[in-house]
DNA sequence: TCAAGTACCGAAAAAAGATTCGGTATATGA
DNA sequence: TCATATACCGAATCTTTTTTCGGTACTTGA
C-alpha cells in the first residue's frame, strides 16, 4: 500500500551497484562503441549494434545520460541532430569493460563448443 | 514455429558473453562471496546473501555450475552436504568481480547523493 | 511426536526487461 | 506527392527473470 520510490540502481551493495548500471542488454556495448572518446550520433549507434532494438537503444541511452555514464548534446538543427560521448565517469569504467572484452575473447571457445555452434541446420 | 534451441550464454560477442555469465541479480555476488578459494555450503552462501531469494540461489548456482563458474562436491551423508568453489575458469574473473566492487565503492556516494538515501520515514 | 535443520525441486504468480508498432515533427530529394 | 532520413516517445505485447509457496527426504534434538 505505502507507495515506496522505485531506486533506479542497487546502493545496498558496491558490486550490486556497478552490476546495475551496465548489466542491461546492450549498455556495455554502448559503452564500448563509444569507448574512443568521440562523439556518436544515435543513429550510428544504431547502426553498430544491429541485433538491438532501436527502441530498447533509445531507453538505455536516456538512463546511461541519467546515470552520468554518457553525455547528450542537442544540436538545435533541423532535421535534428544529436550526439552521445562518454563522460568521465562512463571513462572511469572503462578499464572494467576492456577487461570483460578481454576475458570473453579468451574464453569464446570454451563456450562455442559448449554450446554452440549456432543455427545448424 | 520451428523450435530453436535455447542458448543460455551470448556467443555473438565476447563483451556480451562475459556479461551474460554474471548480469543475473546475484551471480556476481555469489562469486565474491566464494573469492577467498574456500569452499561454502549452500547454507552459508543463503545466510551471506539474505536477501537473495533463496530460490534464486539455487537456480544461480546451479547455473554457475553449468557454466563452468563454480565447482560443486556432494558428500554422501545423511543430513545432506555439500559445497561450491571457485572452479579455475570462475578465478579468471574475479580481477573483473575485484574491479567492480571497487568501482562501486568509489562511487557509491555519488550514486547514494543521486538516488538515496533509501527508506527515509 | 514435533520442530528445525540440511539440500533441493516444481509450479504459479509477480515483476522487470525487451520488442513491436504506431505516432510526433521537419527537411531533402525523386 | 511520396519516400526517406533525422531523433524520439507512448503503449501494448511478449519474454525472461525473480519471487513465493509448497513439496520431497532424512536426521537430530526437545
Amino acid at each position: 500500500m505505502a507507495y515506496e520510490k522505485k531506486i533506479p540502481v542497487d546502493l545496498d551493495c558496491p558490486l550490486r551497484l556497478t552490476m546495475s548500471l551496465i548489466e542491461s542488454k546492450w549498455k556495455s556495448c554502448i559503452l564500448d562503441e563509444l569507448r574512443s572518446g568521440d562523439p556518436m550520433r544515435p543513429s550510428e549507434i544504431h547502426k553498430c549494434l544491429p541485433e538491438a532494438a532501436p527502441r530498447v537503444l533509445d531507453i538505455q541511452l536516456k538512463e546511461m545520460v541519467e546515470d552520468g555514464l554518457i553525455e547528450k548534446t542537442i544540436f538545435p538543427e533541423l532535421p535534428p541532430r544529436s550526439e552521445y560521448r562518454l563522460s568521465p565517469l562512463g571513462k572511469s569504467l572503462m578499464p572494467i569493460i576492456d577487461m570483460m572484452l578481454g576475458w570473453g575473447e579468451e574464453h569464446m571457445e570454451i563456450f562455442e563448443k559448449k554450446y554452440g555452434p549456432r543455427r545448424e541446420g
